[in-house]
RNA sequence: GGCCCGUUGGUCAAGCGGUUAAGACACCGCCCUUUCACGGCGGUAUCACGGGUUCGAUUCCCGUACGGGUCACCA
């Protein structure tokens, strides 16, 4: 019924908000599906009630959503493996314990915790590896029925085979081998019955037909033991794809106690979630040739398990916000405008303003809407600034000229009855001409008195076009009593 | 500590026995230009270390160092 489909999923817990690091896997596990024609599972895996925090699923969903990575089966919308969510799921799991201890793979544990516990000390206490000590390991029947007969809690254990060696391989890391002697017999159902994540992660992704298995390679030293049990099962295994970790530094994960690091933050401080979406996909995994700028589409045609690497990747903003910056350009400017202008309107109260003006000469200059208020600030309200500004070494300009070239310009202004760009420049360039000047001889002083600021979005034109004519001369009025007064 | 994994410029990285060791971000310079930005051109900077193997190692092998992961009735 599965036909030779790949099938990978995103099985998270919904403990928190989803970081970078998880979106980057659940990215990895889309591509790989679809690359492939294939479908994309989404699983919770919300086993661990302690741990679980309100509202965490909704924002696995939104998280999801936002990227673009659409599920074909989840909790939502169902599928043909339903549930989808791993506490409704519980029941399932001890036939097949039961199972493995038919066919000797596994086996009843009736130990308690405190002989555990005091096997582990011992073991620690002469620097051993702690590991179950095969207690229960050859029961004989008798005594299984017995314990079971008098309810002694048990739990259920795989059983290791004590010599050899297992290899699996992995798509990213290659073949990995390890001693079986180092296997522990880990517990597959605990004593209430529930199965523990180890054996639901097993059984559920076999159950559900995955084909290829995505995740952190923390798993790496666990995998062993989980082909085992599809071994023990005669099951099918899957492909393992283990991703490094993305880093906050070289010794430090990317948390998700750091604000910054999750989704959400991001989309909060103005960035696009195609551009996060752009550039997590390159923390870990090389495209082929040199473009790397990819829409969704094209990532899924490009992306290639080969170009995953095995070291980890440290998250480096800065190329966050350069990627940001190439998506903000490519908006249309009216999609610019509608992004822009809460952040616009955040300094720039006055409704006469123009925001289509302002989008304008903004797009080219933003790398972050959040960056964007700040550089609007002036047109509210002229900030006070220092006539310094007006000499500028490369414009050649000085006192005298400044002052000079604003008392002509307000006269040529105020005579400009239509007050648009072209009217604007024509006239300016028209006294330029006249004056027989270098361009910046005028238009420097236009552009710091409207201004007062020395570096601004958009010229002294289009100022004074956002400005209008009023506020324009106004402003050069201020600018030439503040020359006036030296 | 045992086991597993990793290590190419500041960052992401290409490379898969012979290369002037790509490219991107950042940085610096120049050009364009009414500032800044955009765009264009150019530049600085990398194979962790030590042994092998080989005519030849960034590439293969073995150590060392550094870093990460993992060793639960957590997921």
């Amino acid at each position: 019924m599965l036909s030779n489909k790949v099938r990978t999923r995103f099985a998270p817990s919904p403990t928190g908000y989803m970081h970078i690091g998880n979106l980057r896997t659940a990215l990895y596990a889309y591509l790989i599906s679809k690359k492939n024609n294939g479908d994309f599972i989404l699983r919770i895996e919300d086993t661990d009630q302690e741990r679980l925090v309100e509202g965490a699923i909704d924002i696995i969903y939104k998280t999801l959503k936002k990227a673009n990575l659409q599920w074909d089966e989840g909790p939502d919308i169902g599928g043909p493996f339903a549930p989808y969510i791993q506490s409704e799921r519980l029941h399932m799991f001890k036939k097949y314990a039961m199972k493995l201890i038919e066919n000797n793979h596994a086996y009843f544990c009736f130990c308690d915790k405190e002989h555990l516990e005091e096997v582990r000390k011992i073991q620690q206490a002469s620097g051993i590896t702690p590991k179950y000590d095969g207690h229960c390991k050859n029961l004989s029947e008798i005594s299984i029925k017995q314990n079971l007969d008098k309810n002694v809690p048990f739990v259920i254990r795989q059983k290791m085979p004590k010599e050899g060696e297992t290899s699996f391989h992995d798509a990213v890391f290659g073949t990995i081998t390890v001693e079986n002697s180092i296997l522990d017999d880990q517990i597959l159902i605990k004593t209430d019955g529930m199965p523990t994540y180890n054996f639901a992660n097993v059984v559920d992704d076999h159950t559900m037909g995955i084909t290829h298995i995505v995740r952190g390679n923390e798993y790496l030293s666990s995998t062993p033991k989980y082909n085992l049990l599809y071994e023990a099962f005669g099951w099918d295994k899957p492909v393992y794809i283990h991703c490094s970790p993305v880093m906050k530094t070289h010794t430090e994960k990317l948390s998700k106690r750091n604000g910054d690091a999750s989704f959400e933050d991001f989309i909060e401080k103005g960035f696009l979630p195609e551009a996060i979406v752009n550039y997590i996909v390159l923390l870990g995994w090389s495209p082929k040739g040199e473009e790397e700028i990819f829409t969704l589409s094209q990532l899924i045609s490009e992306f290639n398990i080969e170009g995953i690497s095995k070291s980890p990747a440290i998250f480096d903003d800065k190329k966050l916000k350069s990627i940001n910056g190439e998506y903000i350009r490519k908006l249309s400017l009216e999609e610019f405008s509608k992004f822009a202008t809460p952040y616009i309107r955040q300094t720039c109260k006055n409704k006469n303003l123009s925001i289509p003006l302002i989008s304008q000469v903004l797009q080219k200059r933003t790398e972050l809407f959040s960056d964007i208020p700040d550089q609007v600030d002036f047109f509210d309200k002229l900030p006070e600034y220092d006539i310094s500004l007006y000499i500028n070494k490369k414009m050649k300009t000085t006192y005298q000229s400044s002052l000079d070239a604003l008392n002509k310009i307000i006269t040529v202004f105020k005579d400009i009855s239509n007050w648009t760009f072209q009217d604007i420049h024509d006239v300016s360039f028209k006294l330029i001409k006249e004056m027989e000047v270098k361009n910046g001889i005028v238009l420097w002083p236009i552009r710091v008195s409207t201004s007062g600021k020395q570096f601004t979005p958009g010229g002294g034109i289009e100022i004074a076009e956002i400005l209008g004519k009023e506020e324009t001369i106004n402003r050069i009025k201020i600018g030439i009593q503040k020359l006036s007064n030296i």
